[in-house]
DNA sequence: CATGGTGTGTAGTGTATAGTACACACTATT
DNA sequence: AATAGTGTGTACTATACACTACACACCATG
C-alpha cells in the first residue's frame, strides 16, 4: 500500500550502507529494536505498520526528520497532536486557513511568531 | 478511561432531552447509526471508542463542534491531518512554536492570514 | 395489565495495528 | 569446507479499535 515510506527509507539506508556496513538491514533493525524480516517487509512496502517510537528511532538512526518519516507513514507525532487537542477550535481554524498558502507565507508566520512582540 | 468525552455528551444530550424527547439515548443512537447499548457505554465512559464518522454525526446532531468532540475523544479530524502530512516540517515547526502562545495571539494570526496581503 | 419507550449488562465479532520466531537461500570470508 | 553475515518467506500472535445482538429491569400510559 504505502510503499513510498518503505522505498524512501530503503534508499536512504542502502546509501548509508555504501559507506558504512553498520547500515545493513539486520543491524539497522537491531538498533531500532525490530526483527530484520519485519524491516524487510516494511522497506518493500508489504507491511507498513510501524509505531511512532520505532519510526522516531529509525529517523534518528538514518539522520532523517522524524516528522517527515511519520508523515510518509501516515502519522503525526504525539506532541503535535497533544498541542492541537488542547485547543482544537483554534488550531483547526488556523490550519484550515493555511491549507493552500504557499510555504513562504507559512514560514513568514513562523518567523513572526518566534521573534514577534507578543 | 476517557470519561470526559462521555460526560460531556451525556450532559449535552440530557439537556436537549428536557426540551425534546427525540434526544433520548435510544433515538440519538439510532440517528447517528449505533446501538443504544454502545452509546450508553460511551456516555458512561466505560468504552470510549467511536469513529470519526460517528463523532461527527453526533456533533451535528447535538449541535456541537466536531473538532471539539473529536479532541475530547483524543482524535484530530482527517482533513486537518492530511494538511499537516502534506507539509510535515512546516506545520510541525509552526504548531510547536504556537504551543505556549495565548489564544489571542493565535487568533491574530488567523485573522492576518484570512485578510492578509499574500 | 399489556404495550411502548427508557437506559443498561453481558457476550461476542471483525479488522487494523504492531509486531515475533524461525527457516531459507545467497554471498563473503577464513 | 565451514562460518558469518546478508536479505527474505511463511506462519503465528497479542492488543486496540469499533462496533452488533440480545436480554433485562424499570417506568408511563392507554
Amino acid at each position: 500500500m504505502n510503499d513510498i515510506f518503505g522505498t524512501y527509507i530503503r534508499e536512504k539506508r542502502t546509501r548509508l550502507q555504501q559507506a558504512n556496513k553498520r547500515y545493513s538491514l539486520r543491524q539497522t533493525a537491531a538498533r531500532i529494536g525490530i526483527e530484520p524480516s519485519y524491516l524487510s517487509k516494511i522497506e518493500r512496502g508489504e507491511q507498513s505498520y510501524l509505531s511512532e517510537e520505532k519510526i522516531s528511532a529509525l529517523a534518528l538512526d538514518l539522520d532523517e526528520d522524524p516528522d517527515v518519516l511519520l508523515a510518509l507513514n501516515g502519522k503525526i507525532s504525539r506532541d503535535i497532536q497533544e498541542i492541537i487537542r488542547k485547543r482544537p477550535q483554534l488550531f483547526a481554524r488556523l490550519i484550515r486557513e493555511l491549507k493552500n498558502m504557499p510555504d513562504q507565507a507559512v514560514l513568514k508566520l513562523v518567523r513572526e511568531v518566534r521573534d514577534g512582540d507578543w
